[in-house]
DNA sequence: ACTTTAATAAGGAATGGTTCCGAATTAATA
DNA sequence: TATTAATTCGGAACCATTCCTTATTAAAGT
């Protein structure tokens, strides 16, 4: 969970600048964090807060929080990358029809300790995802042209 | 596993036609199965076996493939996209370091009745990835401005 | 074998999210 | 304040991928 005080204080320990335009990217993180949002709805959130601020900078400031662990970005097809702030393992159930990523809690499923040992791979993070369709998209009638599976 | 039999058989059972280029990339997917290619690897062996093909084509032909459920696509931050043959539910160990992708077999996770049952995604498919080192890359004495965790 | 036709291939242009670059600005120290 | 390294901005560049148009071709019928 992103919590402002821990995020200031490892960014000055790590002799990174508390600037207005990572505030407020911070402070949308926070807000818009159950959405997942993009880099663009970052930047038009951002915007409502401070005026003036670069796409740029969004991106350069999510690369950095992401360096530093604080956020986790994830990349997909045909849609621009979604950063979160639930760095912990969980499994993100995706809509494949409105795009909407829900967080699913589960206990940890496979021990890296068990895969180091038959492999030799040191395991660091994980990306968990489910594709699928959300009750909403799963029970709305299907439409002419519609690709649901 | 990839069948060549199999696949063909289900291309022509959706009237896709069986064309010189797509048998070239089918065989190039067999061959490199185990590298998880990108699609810049899959068009220079495609080139070999049948100079002249287009990589609009091998973009074309892998995403049909992908929408068979022949393939499965894998998209990364920082590298190009990368295709498998293994559909069934695996974890995807990736090396940072060198960027391998190795297949570890599991058997099923998490049920997907039950996460229908608590939340009403209906789930079609998964991607699961471990990120870290492979043995090798974990193993090399760090270098001069290693970016190694 | 021909004909027909819908699918496909090719080549290049366009797309769009992301990264990179240089100059100007600024936060955080001394 | 002065210093300096980090950061911001804006725009250009990047590049994997998609799109578009025309020509070609596999497959099924005659």
């Amino acid at each position: 969970m992103l919590v402002k005080k821990l995020i200031l204080q490892k960014l000055r320990e790590k002799g990174l600048k508390i600037t207005p335009q990572r505030l407020a990217i911070i402070e949308v993180l926070m807000e818009k964090n159950d959405d997942h949002p993009g880099a663009g709805a970052i930047y038009r959130e951002a915007q409502k807060k401070r005026k003036g601020i670069s796409l740029s900078t969004v991106y350069s400031t999510l690369g950095e929080l992401s360096r530093q662990g604080i956020v986790k970005t994830l990349q997909f097809d045909q849609m621009e990358n979604r950063y979160e702030g639930n760095v912990g393992e969980h499994i993100n159930l995706i809509c494949k029809g409105c795009g909407k990523i829900v967080d699913y809690e589960t206990p940890l499923l496979i021990d890296p300790a068990k895969i180091a040992k038959k492999t030799g791979f040191r395991m660091l993070d994980s990306r968990l995802e489910y594709y699928g369709y959300c009750r909403e998209c799963a029970n709305r009638p299907k439409q002419k042209g519609d690709k649901r599976q």
